[in-house]
DNA sequence: ATAGAACTGTACTGTTTAGTACACCTATTT
DNA sequence: AAATAGGTGTACTAAACAGTACAGTTCTAT
């Protein structure tokens, strides 16, 4: 369905828009990049935008397809909320997922279409995930979330394993925060999101 | 000390650059939008660079007033959390803060000085403000943040705060959240950020 | 082997854009 | 009124860049 060449082009395109976005790539990078000639690319992207486009798209569905697979060990809702914190916060710092970001929002008012796409396949797809761990939880009786409902603890909780980290990560492209910090971050959300809304425990 | 002039190219320049990034500026447009001959612009500033870097740090230091003089009543924490969650979310959301952290983002590998002076001129002077509203609360007894500290309590507020509204925001520029929708986000952050360290009240 | 398709490298075109040059205008100061 | 400083408008230069043209080369299928 796909040309390996056409696959090659892709990915090798794909480093050089995420590091240097839509504007600062030029199509000889491209090409220097990937070691195919102007003729050979031209022949499958008419356009820069083209090519573009169908790069974004290629990761926007790599992203999603990540996240699909995380194995999440839905014994408790300790356990759950771990390994999704872990999950996301470890594929958000990612280089390639942050190039994706700060690509995307770069260019929202350009490509909004784009920009739509991307936070349909990337955040929502989380949150989605999020969502049913919550209703699990809730089902099992282990939080009380009635007041703001499954997908307000979602986002409540993804805003907590996030937090600032995403922001400082934006704007400092050299910062590659440590294991330790990511998981101090993730317990601080764990615990903060637990003391609102766990059910006590009649034990 | 600053030429009106100078003070109106500034202006004028700002309105362009933060809605079309950096690269997507030209010169022309500046002149166009400010009405000044190229060669008064050049006398002011001798490259597009240097009157970019001038039109950031204008910002931010507008920024940086703006929050600080944001009348907080901090007669109990859940006023002055309120208080400062509408200034911060009022502020974040604006088209001109949005635009700010858009081109900030998008030319951090390029002007990693810009970013980080943005990142301490922004999001820190917040959370300093936030953190000493933290510690008076904790001093008075009105929360218990003994184990994650008084700067943690502030960044886990204000991720709540922002929650995934800017994300959303940046990824949709044409989007304008209502009062409605802040207000009810505003709720949230403070109701889970109370449940989770409200100190249990004796009364 | 050979025809045909796909690929390469180089050179080119046309456009956009940052920044300059310069001749002319307009205030303000003395 | 004359001199000076600052401003305007137009035209220009030089570089960068998306996309094209083409002659020659390599790969593949029969």
């Amino acid at each position: 369905m796909m040309d390996a060449k056409t696959q090659e082009l892709l990915q090798k395109a794909s480093e050089v828009f995420l590091e240097h976005g839509f504007t600062g790539t030029t199509t000889d990078m491209i090409q220097k990049a990937c070691g195919f000639s102007k003729a050979t690319i031209y022949a499958r992207f008419s356009t820069k935008e083209s090519l573009f486009k169908a790069v974004i798209e290629h990761k926007c569905s790599e992203f999603t397809q990540r996240i699909q697979c995380a194995s999440i060990h839905e014994t408790c809702i300790e356990n759950a909320l771990n390994d999704i914190g872990h999950a996301h916060l470890d594929q958000m710092l990612t280089p390639e997922t942050m190039g994706l970001y700060r690509v995307v929002i770069a260019d929202a008012p350009r490509f909004p279409d784009i920009a739509h796409h991307f936070f349909q396949s990337g955040p929502m797809i989380v949150r989605q995930v999020v969502t049913r761990i919550m209703e699990n939880a809730a089902h099992r009786g282990e939080i009380d979330i009635v007041k703001i409902g499954a997908e307000r603890a979602a986002q409540v909780f993804l805003s907590l394993i996030r937090s600032e980290a995403q922001m400082e990560c934006l704007t400092h492209p050299d910062m590659r925060p440590s294991e330790i910090q990511k998981d101090q971050w993730i317990s601080i959300a764990i615990e903060t999101f637990l003391r609102a809304y766990k059910t006590p425990s009649a034990h």
